[in-house]
DNA sequence: TTACTATGTGATTATATATTCATATAGTAG
DNA sequence: CTACTATATGAATATATAATCACATAGTAA
């Protein structure tokens, strides 16, 4: 059985990754390896409204997976989490397994 | 700009992402660290209803994340990416910070 | 054959999430 | 002061996800 204890870790593993586990998301991820950015470039950049970023960032902030500051009107984002990137690749991984294996079902057609 | 390459990449890692953003997912994931079990003993560790365990794993099947094997009346699940575990850990890491800065916090009060 | 067990799925409902638009706040510049 | 810009958030809506129950399927065993 699983011990109260654990539920609770699970549920809060379970939020910080609910916290990428979404296109945009990962794309601003992607976007702020190379360093922090502000919301209206982070918005241009991905290609979407201002106010739908803010609220992306604003649940990576909470999952603590970015950080901000602010300087003037603007908020800069950056990456709190460098391990993100082990993730990803792990997630890349994956895909190349699935790739490889499709690729192998197709040539047996 | 997010080239279209680019959005498809992220969306099928947002879709593995997503099939284990779950706390019974998780749970789960942590049961079959010790090797493969069928849904009836994971639902009984995961307390909870087979049908409902049964659809978690057929999400983390499509995902890449698990595989399955047929053995009789029994359908035995399985880890395929043990670099999930990695993952974990880094998302653990990203708690235990959380945890040290509300400690901080705490401490100034 | 019948009875039983393990699993998966349709239908329903409840809940969570994402997006958009309008608006509020706050800093900047004139 | 006013006008402008960047950001965040309330409200509304659309969509996705989770959980439950009932039932279907398929293997097993008598």
């Amino acid at each position: 059985m699983v011990t109260e204890k654990k539920q609770l870790l699970f549920s809060r593993q379970a939020e910080i990754i609910k916290s990428v586990a979404h296109p945009l998301r990962i794309a601003i991820v992607d976007f702020l390896k190379n360093g922090e950015q502000c919301v209206c470039d982070i918005a241009e950049h991905v290609d979407s409204e201002r106010s739908n970023v803010s609220r992306h960032l604003s649940v990576m902030v909470s999952g603590g997976v970015l950080s901000y500051r602010k300087d003037g009107l603007k908020v800069i984002y950056k990456l709190r989490t460098p391990c993100i990137f082990d993730f990803l690749s792990c997630i890349t991984s994956v895909l190349k397994q699935q790739a490889s294996e499709n690729n192998k079902l197709l040539k047996s057609l």
